[in-house]
DNA sequence: GCCAACGTTGGC
DNA sequence: GCCAACGTTGGC
């Protein structure tokens, strides 16, 4: 039987890179990660086919913008090779790498941004690993039920392909 | 192996 | 711009 297919949540700042970069672009190398805890999870966890949600970070108003959708299978962050890439990681090599990266490619945009501000005062999405106190991990599962709920929440019908 | 200092994230 | 909450680093 297929595995079953996971929810996740990427973090962004939409400065750096946003949701409409990800569109214009097509597809995205999600590099960068340089967090142990996230890296497990792309590197252990995410696999093609899971659905993403895009959110924008360090803004006035940070929310869930949009869905995307693991394109690639994880493979070693070409970044942390690259002497004078601020990604780059002298304690990496090629034959040990430390770091992946997946492809994402975007789904839907959400017609309603779903601020963090209405999801932290949702009962709904107890547990969900953004709006606990102090989360700082850029890379986190999204229960199916907070995956659906998030975009209803947002306008998309969760059952709509 | 402890833990203080330091750096980063990210909401506000 | 502030600062709380973490994660990492390095002296010991």
């Amino acid at each position: 039987m297929a595995r079953m297919s996971r929810a996740w949540l990427v973090k962004s700042e939409p400065d750096a890179y946003s949701y409409d970069d990800l569109e214009r672009d097509g597809r995205t190398m999600w590099d960068g990660v340089r967090n142990y805890q996230a890296r497990n999870f792309m590197r252990d966890e995410m696999r093609v086919g899971d659905a993403v949600l895009f959110y924008h970070s360090n803004i006035a108003a940070p929310a869930v913008v949009g869905v995307a959708r693991v394109a690639s299978e994880p493979y070693p962050d070409p970044t942390q090779f690259e002497a004078g890439d601020p990604h780059f990681d002298p304690k990496a090599s090629e034959d040990a790498p430390r770091w992946v990266v997946v492809d994402l490619e975007p789904m839907r945009r959400l017609p309603e941004p779903v601020a963090l501000e209405r999801l932290k005062e949702d009962p709904e999405v107890e547990g969900l690993a953004l709006v606990r106190r102090g989360n700082r991990l850029s890379v986190m599962p999204v229960s199916h039920a907070h995956y659906r709920h998030v975009l209803r929440l947002g306008g998309l019908d969760p059952d709509a392909p």
